[in-house]
RNA sequence: GCGCCUUUAGCUCAGCAGGAUAGAGCAACAGCCUUCUAAGCUGUCGGUCAGAGGUUCGAAUCCUCUAAGGCGCGCCA
């Protein structure tokens, strides 16, 4: 593939190698914003001191001499000196490179033969899976994604919250006020129930948190019963979770949750214990870190019970030693920075070096009138209402907008959980949200569903026609260089998305793509049978590439009709 | 009280390893379907980039302070 930002650095570096390095050359060339200022713009600042000349007489002097045959102008605007590729062998290069990839378009190497382990959605088990859940859930599938098309390997892991004292409130809830039959109907519901109730009644009887406490020492002891809940509880909750995973199209490689380093958190106590890096603090275990400045790190509570922040250690290292990751990523809200910076310090201070490839993901929150939603209080939106209510109002639009679609249903969901993903996703992850149903069920301007819209239509224009997009020649229209420039972009956009851990990065790019292909829709008739029919049809190929390429990286489906 | 995050158009947000007149979408208003999916397109309206200093040829972007909001701050996860 041509690049065409190194074409024009070449022109630049070989006109003032004496000047400037290439790497200043690369780091100071924009894109201008307008583009009536070119395709690419060289700034001259950097070279009126070395030059000890104005930069609007460097750009002057540069633009006369620059030339290449696929630069068609430059101009010099002040001290800036812009250029304009040709248009229609430019465009034709682009568009060769996508149809040629494929699939493959926006792929790199740069993870090849390294895994990353993603830790996500990480639910707790009888609790509802509410609005707060899913950040988590699409942030890491996002980002999962993306690091395989950077030929990343991944292991997801959803890191269940099967275990701690919030069980032995359950347990001591259920023993207490619970109802077999109920909680065999349905199970997250009811369990949530008394859940809530517990919390309710514990603020008047305090004594009720001393017997949760019990029973969780009691599970943690092996006792029978508390086993049996236990597992009880466990598999019917995930079995509703699954539903939603099923829903949003998320997948994991491991259910490895809390519950599962029972018999791991020995060993790091125990090498803990060492290093000589626990002190005891009120009955409590604990590891001080003053250096850092960050609060103690709660190993074992004065009963002696774990915590989580002991399963999380343990979970640390056993990934490290079961999948040699290279780099752990944690999708957890910002409010636990704290606690993941308490982690890394306690690792390194057991010398394991890995410690810096462990980073915490934050996000904002969903907020529900300026607050954060909590499921102790009950202030909590079900996950599954609000995505059912999505594909509802994609069901309803498609009974109004084109009736005789078939697969109505499946599309509906498509669309309806499309429209859910790209509403949380399109934003900087850290924004806080507030949760707004009407919002999330707009399907018009910069929307899931209009990303899914315009690959229908591209769709539609390539189904309607025996002619085979093929490029040769080009186009010369100003809005298809538009659309063919931002396609080119697109697998930096990836790269980009990556570093920076920031799905937004894609979901906005691929706005920028449908607008500029919707602009040239509206203005040229792609399907006229005229001698650029096959041109204007590989262009609409290539959008469709990109734009499903894209929204599978975000999660979406992209229908082929809508 | 301390720490982290946020503050850009009426609303939701882009833009941030400094660069040209600060951009979208929504809302409002005015247009465009006998022709490729109107979930679309075109246009109008809308801004002391929270405030004050500082660095710089140049600051929404970097630094400092202030204000407002969010989230955390040992036996929850």
């Amino acid at each position: 593939m041509i690049d065409f930002k190194e074409i024009f650095i070449k022109q630049i570096s070989d006109m003032t190698s004496k000047e400037i390095q290439v790497n200043d050359i690369r780091r100071v060339i924009e894109i201008p914003k307008n583009s009536e200022h070119g395709d690419l713009a060289f700034p001259c600042f950097i070279l009126a001191k070395t030059m000890k000349m104005p930069p609007a007489i460097i750009a002057k002097e540069l633009a006369k001499q620059l030339a290449h045959p696929l630069i068609e102008k430059t101009e010099a605007v002040g001290p800036y000196l812009n250029i304009f590729f040709a248009k229609k062998s430019g465009s034709a290069h682009i568009v060769n490179s996508v149809l040629e990839t494929g699939e493959q378009y926006g792929c790199s190497t740069t993870g090849k033969g390294k895994t990353i382990v993603v830790d996500f959605s990480s639910p707790n088990i009888a609790k509802p899976f509410s609005m707060g859940h899913l950040r988590s859930a699409v942030i890491g599938q996002a980002l999962a994604n993306i690091a395989e098309k950077q030929g990343y390997q991944t292991v997801r892991i959803n890191h269940i919250g099967d275990w701690g004292t919030q069980f032995g409130k359950l347990l001591t809830a259920y023993k207490k006020w619970g109802d077999f039959d109920k909680v065999k109907e349905s199970p997250i519901e009811e369990l949530f129930k008394l859940y809530v109730q517990f919390h309710e009644e514990a603020k008047d009887h305090p004594e009720l948190d001393d017997e949760a406490r019990l029973w969780f020492k009691k599970l943690e002891n092996g006792d029978e019963e508390a086993a049996e809940l236990w597992s009880w509880f466990r598999a019917d909750s995930l079995k509703e979770f699954e539903r939603i995973y099923r829903l949003l199209n998320i997948h994991f490689d491991s259910y490895n949750g809390e519950a599962f380093y029972n018999d791991k958190m020995e060993t790091v106590v125990n090498r803990l214990q060492q290093e000589q890096l626990l002190t005891m603090s009120d009955g409590a275990e604990v590891v001080t870190l003053p250096e850092e400045e960050l609060p103690p790190y709660l190993i074992k509570k004065s009963d002696g019970a774990t915590l989580y922040a002991t399963r999380d250690l343990a979970a640390a290292i056993y990934r490290k030693e079961t999948y040699a990751f290279d780099q752990a990523l944690y999708i957890v809200g910002q409010e636990q920075t704290v606690h993941f910076k308490q982690i890394k310090a306690v690792l390194k201070r057991l010398h394991l070096d890995w410690y810096e490839k462990v980073t915490h993901i934050p996000f904002g929150l969903y907020l529900k009138d300026g607050k954060k939603m909590s499921t102790r209080q009950g202030r909590i939106i079900l996950l599954e209402d609000v995505l059912n209510e999505a594909i509802q109002q994609a069901s309803a639009n498609i009974e109004a907008k084109n009736p005789s679609l078939e697969n109505k249903e499946k599309i509906a969901q498509s669309v309806g959980i499309g429209a859910i993903l790209f509403h949380d996703l399109k934003n900087d992850r850290m924004n806080n949200i507030e949760f707004s149903l009407k919002d999330m069920l707009t399907f018009e301007g910069e929307t899931g569903p209009y990303l899914q819209y315009t690959h229908a239509r591209a769709c539609s224009l390539l189904r309607k026609t025996g002619a085979l997009p093929l490029s040769e020649a080009g186009l010369e229209n100003a809005y298809a260089w538009e659309t063919a420039k931002l396609l080119q972009q697109y697998p930096n956009k990836v790269k980009q998305a990556y570093n920076q851990l920031s799905p937004s990065t894609i979901a906005k790019h691929l706005i920028d793509v449908a607008q500029a292909f919707n602009k040239y829709y509206g203005n040229v008739r792609i399907l006229e049978k005229d001698n650029e029919l096959q041109e204007r049809l590989a262009l609409v190929k290539a959008v469709m590439i990109v734009l499903a390429d894209g929204m599978k990286l975000l999660g979406m489906d992209a229908p082929e009709e809508m």
